[in-house]
DNA sequence: GTCTATAGTCGGATAGAC
DNA sequence: GTCTATCCGACTATAGAC
């Protein structure tokens, strides 16, 4: 074969994705009003008129990040779940824990972004608003395997809630491990032995 | 006694006061990068000259408020903790809890820069990572009253995260009750029988 | 598909009148 | 203490050349 390209689109999907990535990083340290057009421009070696071909607007680019990435994991996780014959909840989280500890860039935008948008004006207030309450609704779907007595939903808010605010612990200081640390807070919220076999 | 002012400073001191009201919103809402010294001189009727009179710079704006407020009222619980004769965990949060409760736009702000000041190039990071850091450090200095076998520094570290997570959930959507979903947590954290006694 | 050029607005900050 | 005026830079977005 003499075509060189393994796909077709090739250039314009890189550019895309190098697009994606300079605003994965752009959002996570400066937020959506934070960052600019020019910088991205910049970042991807284009200028704004370039990146605008792309993107369409500012809101566009928020699109892009916000609908191409981060969930699709965090989804097929959950579409696992369901599947298992004795799920576990730690077993779902100890899994995102897992996914998140690799991606920290994105998880610092999704930090930042979730913040500045708890402002009913932001852009992207809906689209945390909403990923918000399909966290906890669709595992609220799953037939978990808990110990008697537990209120699972109010262990799913607990828990997603501390995942949260545990990340934002894990991404201002650097050199420190998701994983462990994300361990150590599974045994606050998931102590022995009332848990154990459960975990 | 013909004189009308109850204390000397106090036009000065009322500015000041609205400068704090408005800023603290701002920042909130929009963030550090987000504001602009025209919206806070704006809403405090005057002209961005005028606020700069005030605060020097847009960094005084964040001295301003990071320094008057916030903390305060969280120190004197931890303070107040020192001194009882069964500390409990427990009551530090619910007092925590009940103060915050109080004041939605404090806790707005502080969840904002928050998320804002992980890049180690904010202005804000370094209070941010200090005071993350004493926050479980002070605890760390009360001799705890909690059940045998409990780990206390992770119980703190997951505790103080939980509630920075469930603070964003409670800003997101209007209308909650803090003090309800914390005691939701707090059943979860601190589970009975477990905590029995302890809490 | 990417550029230059430009429009038009808004940003922070300073100088100086009153 | 607060204003007006002004500087200079950055911003989003558009138009049109290539």
């Amino acid at each position: 074969m003499s075509d060189s390209n393994p796909s077709p689109t090739t250039q314009t999907d890189d550019r895309r994705a190098a697009i994606i990535d300079a605003t994965v990083e752009s959002f996570g340290k400066l937020g959506y009003y934070g960052t600019s057009l020019q910088r991205i421009a910049t970042e991807v070696g284009l200028t704004k008129a370039g990146v605008l071909h792309y993107v369409g607007s500012k809101e566009g680019l928020l699109s892009l990040v916000l609908g191409e990435v981060y969930d699709r994991e965090t989804l097929d996780i959950m579409a696992a779940m369901v599947t298992e014959r004795r799920p576990l909840i730690a077993d779902m989280w100890r899994r995102i824990v897992t996914v998140n500890a690799k991606r920290p860039a994105l998880v610092h935008m999704f930090s930042t972004l979730s913040a500045e948008a708890l402002d009913p004006e932001h852009p992207a207030h809906d689209y945390f608003a909403d990923r918000e309450h399909q966290a906890v609704s669709n595992a609220m779907n799953i037939n978990w395997c808990v110990p008697d007595g537990v209120n699972v939903e109010h262990v799913l808010q607990a828990g997603f809630s501390m995942m949260d605010g545990l990340q934002l612990r894990w991404l201002r200081t650097p050199g420190q491990d998701l994983t462990t640390m994300w361990a150590d807070c599974e045994d606050v919220l998931m102590p022995l032995p009332m848990w154990d076999g459960y975990r």
